[in-house]
DNA sequence: CTTGATCCTGTAGTGGCTACAGGTTGCAGG
DNA sequence: CCTGCAACCTGTAGCCACTACAGGATCAAG
């Protein structure tokens, strides 16, 4: 059995996060001492470092849950977790593909500024950029 | 003179977020009519357009607003609006690098999963890599 | 005069933590 | 046995940037 430190120190999670998954039910809550302190088990710290990885790896935290959740019940229904992986997968290259539109505007933006001149064009531009619209309709 | 509906159609932000700008002091408060309603000049709804379109460039609501009170100053110090830039730059960038790491890594994982088997490798490389650590120290 | 669009204030919720404040417990050294 | 300090406890508030109501007032058109 661990203390909630030494679990946070072994799943990677931080202690303050492990009671937070506790207080809001994404992880069970552990046994305790006599004294009111927390007790891990092996098998629940191993459930927090997979809940881990699962963040780690950009998953929402119900979706780590859910894994968590196929990964320790009795069957893997691997069409699940595929799905899930690439629902995952696909959030990821949307927010990529996003980021690199906004790395394009961005770099476009700064490339105008030749250094500190009296005049800013990069300034210019956004002002023109956020020309108001009329209203559409 | 625009009412609120109007000034959000015109910068393309929503009503409340143009009331949430006002109340934390990110948007000057406009004038009111007789009857208490809000009543944007056409500076002023240009003004939350410039908000919008750096908010939607990716930067702080923090660094939108120094940008917007650079843009509407009297000088346009373009080092300033140069580095606020560049360091937005560099953020989209570190956040592209970071996701592509994950990409990776996620299609590896799901790359696993050759369709609904019994067994799914995509869980097993999960508890794997969420392998316990002993205690660094 | 009625209807429906628009507006108002204020509050609570989102995700996923993080950071205290203010107290208790456990253990080692003296 | 006492002291000190690390580790733990609960509970609350804050972060970012909104979003979503509830419950009411006002305006313009028919």
């Amino acid at each position: 059995m661990f203390g909630i430190g030494e679990a946070a120190r072994r799943s990677g999670l931080s202690i303050e996060t492990i009671r937070y998954y506790e207080r809001e039910g994404f992880a069970p809550p552990p046994g305790r001492t006599a004294s009111g302190r927390r007790a891990y088990s092996a098998r629940e710290v191993a459930a927090l470092a997979f809940l881990k990885r699962c963040r780690d790896l950009g998953f929402p935290l119900a979706d780590a849950v859910a894994l968590r959740d196929l990964a320790t019940g009795a069957e893997a229904p691997c069409a699940e977790v595929e799905a899930i992986g690439c629902g995952q997968l696909a959030e990821v290259r949307r927010k990529i593909a996003e980021l690199q539109a906004l790395e394009q505007a961005l770099a476009e933006l700064v490339g105008n500024c030749a250094g500190g001149q009296a005049a800013c064009p990069m300034l210019d531009r956004l002002r023109q950029e956020a020309g108001v619209t009329s209203p559409a309709r």
